[in-house]
This record gives structure tokens, sequence and C-alpha cells, in this order.
DNA sequence: CCAAAAGTGTTATGAGTACACCCATGC
DNA sequence: GCATGGGTGTACTCATAACACTTTTGG
């Protein structure tokens, strides 16, 4: 069964890898290049996030999923709605106009973002058929359409959602070691912490369940492996109303 | 200048008041009633968010302010858009089939949700022409198309918001009692806070100014009064990034 | 003088913060 | 044996939580 796609509603995704041996949290994004007839001119040559019209028959977040997997072959991330953006002007930049001429686009078109997180190991970018690459989030290149304000926006959601939700380890395999989260952590939020403090801290999480096993093929002292187990976490969990205004 | 709607999207309002008097969280709602034409039938009779078509050539959050201004005559309140509603069946249940056939409403259509926070005793709801009342959140009536869904998921970003950041402040007169305050948290969350404790803590922060005034025409001891400085907040304010997962 | 709400203090506990060195391993 | 990152313990401070009675006022 095919679906009409709504010509002036889309999503985007968002889609962040952590990157463990880098320790750089990454955005995966797709090229725009175009030339003039004449090949003389490069009309746009920058990058945007993936996204696709919602179509007729299928929710947002659905939608969501779709284009997800149709750019990475993944689904079952973790993901978010976190804004709509609809400026009438969002897409009218010289260079966006250009680009959407002979698209199906609406000019006036809303999006709904989502973000989803990942590490960026799990994604196969050979051959993949849109060109995808990922980008450091601190490092990011030239954007295409409003979707620079779109990924800031979704990295300031996760900013504080990781805070208060334990979803620093999405970005994380299975089994990691203290220092993986504290890594990560601190490259999220752009912080340093100190080592010994967070450990404790971590440690004594009855959802932080250490392994009998340890790092392997490292060139020195392995360290102790650890998983998170989700159903301890939402027994363990109670809403606590701390008001810190 | 005026400016076509966009059939397909909308904004819709969830309109917060507390009021300080019967110390509960309230929504305004406006009514749709509908009978046959015979007039033998009540086809529709329920309530619903306000809420419009966003117009070709203004942005959402103007969008979302046009609604507000037009529902309460009110404008410069807190404004926060918390999500998109856009399920294929989200209004087309049969009420709301029959209700919308003589609209200009796609069927398929997504909304932008807002939500604003003021004071009940700010919105004069007489003569009002839209026939809009106050309903406790914790009493809603039936209600039209999702909208028990929307508000419902607005409640949950406001208790979560107000633990982080002083939005409190926005559902209180500009002088308030410890009390007051306290009683607004009690109510949204649900929850009992020791007075004491409460106190200290609020009565400590440099941004809550006691005034040299006290409560007044109160049949019994009147409180102390207080403000809340906004300036001295964002000056005094540092993002503290408390993992508390 | 009475009813009602305002206002007040102390202690115990737990969490966060600051801080520097030894240890285990692979090479 | 050495370089590298893994791993450890203590003391201080501050915030929270638990808890019950007195004070002030209007009527």
């Amino acid at each position: 069964m095919t679906s009409k796609e709504i010509l002036n509603i889309s999503v985007d995704c968002v889609v962040f890898g952590y990157d463990l041996n880098t320790k750089a949290l990454n955005v995966l994004l797709i090229k725009r290049y175009l030339e003039s007839e004449d090949k003389k001119q490069i009309l746009v040559n920058d990058h945007v996030l993936t996204g696709y019209h919602v179509l007729e028959n299928e929710t947002l977040d659905q939608s969501a999923t779709r284009v997800l997997k149709e750019l990475t072959g993944l689904t079952n991330l973790y993901k978010k709605q976190f804004k709509a953006f609809g400026n009438p002007d969002r897409l009218t930049n010289e260079t966006d106009l250009i680009w959407i001429k002979d698209q199906k686009f609406d000019k006036r078109t809303i999006t709904i973002a989502y973000y989803f997180l990942l590490k960026t190991e799990d994604v196969d970018l050979k051959n993949n058929k849109y060109d995808a690459k990922w980008f450091p989030t601190k490092n990011l290149p030239k954007l295409g359409f409003d979707h620079e304000k779109i990924i800031k926006e979704a990295l300031e959601d996760l900013k504080t959602k990781c805070l208060s939700e334990p979803i620093i380890f999405e970005l994380l395999p299975d089994k990691f070691t203290i220092n993986d989260v504290q890594d990560a952590y601190q490259s999220i939020l752009g912080i340093e912490i100190d080592n010994r403090n967070f450990r404790r801290k971590l440690i004594n999480k009855k959802y932080i369940i250490p392994l009998d096993e340890k790092q392997f093929g490292v060139s020195k002292k392995p360290a102790k492996l650890y998983m998170f187990s989700k159903d301890i976490y939402e027994k363990v969990f109670k809403k606590n109303y701390l008001i810190s205004i």
C-alpha cells in the first residue's frame, strides 16, 4: 500500500552518533550538490539533515522512523520528537530555492524535527545511497535550510535530557567501562568531571551491572566492563520532585 | 494585510490558569455545541482547546500568540511550544467528523501545540465570544478531537519544567506569599511539601525579594509579601550539570 | 478569647566536591 | 622497566528531610 506525500509537512531527523574512539558526538548529514547546466558553476554545495514528507496515512513517529530506516537501515533506536520548525522563510534563502525548484516541496513547509541516538559504528556508510557522513557537532559544515538551527536545538534538548534520563547508554555499546560513560558525558556537555567522584556515583547505581569481563585487545591496562539494566532502572526509578530553581 | 490559512496545519493552545483562591490549576476551554437540523438531537456537545490554522505568512509562535490574543485579549504571556500532534486519525472520530464537516479543516491536520501560563483572574470571561470557561486540570470535561491527550502532555511538560525553571511565578500575582508558592507547587505536582523546609529554601534565594508589605483584607493573620526578580534570577543563574540518573 | 493561618529551629543523614597517588597491564 | 590509563579513600561542606509548637491577627 502506497500513500501520498503531504507536500507542506515533513520530518527531519537529527541522527546523533557517539564515537567511542574519538570521544566525539557526531551528526549524520547528507550532501547537497548541484552544478549549473554548463557545469561552470557550483550552485549548491553543502549538507543537510535527512528528512522527507510525512505520508497521508502514517503518524509523525512512523514518518521519522521510516526516514531513519532509509538512511541507516536501523530501527528501534531511541527517538525523540523535540520541536516543530515552521518559519515562513525557513526554506527561502537563495541556495535553498535553487535546490527545491524541481522538488515537490511547498515553499511553506513545516517540519517536525526528531533526534535519534546511536553509536557511529552501528551505521554502515559504505554504499550509502545518500552519501551520508558523520560530522562532529563541534565542527559542523555549511548547512542548508534552517538545519544548523535544528541541530543546535536538538543538542540543547539532548544536553538537558541526558542529565535526567539514562539516555547516555543509547550512545554506548552494551558493554562499556566507567570511563566510557564519563567521556560521553564530558563530550556532550562540554564539561570536565572528577573521575573518582563519577566512578563512585555510577558504580553505586543498582542498574549499573559489573560484568566478569575486561576490555580485550587494548594496548594498556584493560578496564572492567559494565552494562546498564533498563529493567532495574525502571523498577528502582522514583520520580524525585526536587525543586531546583 | 491579510493572509491565507494553511488548511492542514494548526496551532492549539493549552491555556493554564492558576487560581489562587481554589488553589487549582485550570485549563481554558471553549464549548462545541451542535444540534441536528430538526433540533431533536444534540450532535456535538463537549469542549475543546482553542486553536486555528497557521497563516501563510506568520511563524508558528506568532500563530499561537494570535490565537491566544483572540481568546483572552492577552499578550506577553509565558508561552511554550511543547509538541506536534499529527496522527492520521486525530480528527476522525464520529463526533469530530460532524463538527468539521462544514469547516475548512483538512481531515489530516497536524497541530503544533503550545501552552501558556497565567492567572485565571487575568482573563475576563464575561462576553467572551467563544464562551470560554475554566476547568480544573484534575476534573476535565468531555473533550473533542485529541485534546485530552494534548492537555495531559502539556501538563507533564509543565510539571517537569516547573522543577527546573522559575515559571511558577508566571502563575502567581506579582506580590505573593511564600505559602502561595508552596500551594502552587503542590497543586501542579500533586505532592505535599514541608512548609518549614520550603520557606527556608525559598527565602534564601536572592531573587525572592521580601517586601515591606503584608496581605490586606484577609480574615486571618496577614502574611508577608514577596516578589520574584527575573533580573536577579538571570544574573545569579548558573547552569548546573548535576547528573541525576 | 478563639479560630485560623503564619511563622519559627534543630538535628541527622546523605550527596556532592575537592584532592593525589598507587596499580596493573601491554609493549 | 616504563609509559599509559585504570583504579582507589578521606575529609569537608552543604542541602535535604524529619519533625511540633508558638505567634499573630481578625472577628
